[in-house]
DNA sequence: ATCTCTTATGAGAACAATTCTTATTTAAGA
DNA sequence: TCTTAAATAAGAATTGTTCTCATAAGAGAT
């Protein structure tokens, strides 16, 4: 991802947020680290250059981007958050052997689903997002 | 789910566990409390009848039935595992609102992404299983 | 039924991820 | 520049979970 700063500073006003050097630094390491970091690979990351940004600081701000809906939290079987910066309808490929977690995009699936959840109504639910989680092994080399 | 502590005996001796009252109650309590408790939830139920059973104890044995497959974890945006003793493919509808999860079973949904994946390889990837997290809203009642 | 051995459990301390509290600082509009 | 509401730093507290270790209890062998 390649996202300037000035992007963000954008994306957050657009938001109604105050723009921080905080706010700024850790959504720019989300986009930077792009795989699905971890709080802590966030703060490990911006205390490079922002080395007294607080860790509450870092979790208050990573909740009030999901509530802004400029990042999105990743469910997984850890008891560790990941969050997500692309925010494109995508799916997820999970190891079943690590933690890595890669992007999935499929527009051909995602019609596919939309047309069959288009006839077959799910009684008493209202559909907002349809993900696929699909696990399973990477093959060798990175 | 409707399971006798016979067949939740049979089903821990066949995975090669011992069979003590701590593992068939928290078993129990899973296929009884049915939508995917926590592990707080199973600490509270079991409790009215096995008051001394340890907390450590029920964590414990939550990973080992996980382990043998007894049982499975649910992926939840939450820093609260939930667990599920319905081994059967389905899926899961998960509330926006609410913590509540729903199972949804659809064999020709299955069918269809069998189908779709059989042809559409996700190059580098071995795909193990395939769930959808359908994210939405559930109406009035229940 | 008893013995033996291995495994499971209870109790409570420890831990890691996250949240909360409070004094201080800062962004941004007036 | 002044004002004010909102954000941050620091560190304590909480929560869900894991670990440690002494004791108890399954289960196969006798
Ligand atoms: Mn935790
Ligand atoms: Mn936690
Ligand atoms: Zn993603
Ligand atoms: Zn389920």
């Amino acid at each position: 991802m390649n996202v300037s700063i000035d992007i963000i500073k954008e994306k957050l006003s657009e938001c109604g947020l105050k723009i921080t050097p905080q706010r700024i630094a850790i959504l720019e390491a989300i986009y930077v680290l792009n795989n699905h970091p971890t709080a802590d690979n966030i703060i490990t990351y911006i205390r490079k250059t922002h080395p007294n940004i607080a860790t509450g600081t870092v979790y208050k701000v990573l909740d009030t981007l999901v509530d802004s809906k400029l990042i999105k939290k990743i469910k997984t079987e850890k008891d560790i958050m990941r969050y997500d910066g692309i925010l494109d309808q995508h799916h997820h490929l999970f190891s079943s052997e690590s933690d890595r977690i890669e992007d999935y995009s499929d527009d051909k699936l995602d019609k596919l689903l939309e047309e069959y959840f288009k006839r077959k109504k799910i009684p008493g639910f209202k559909v907002e997002e349809i993900k696929l989680q699909i696990n399973g092994k990477f093959l060798k080399s990175k």
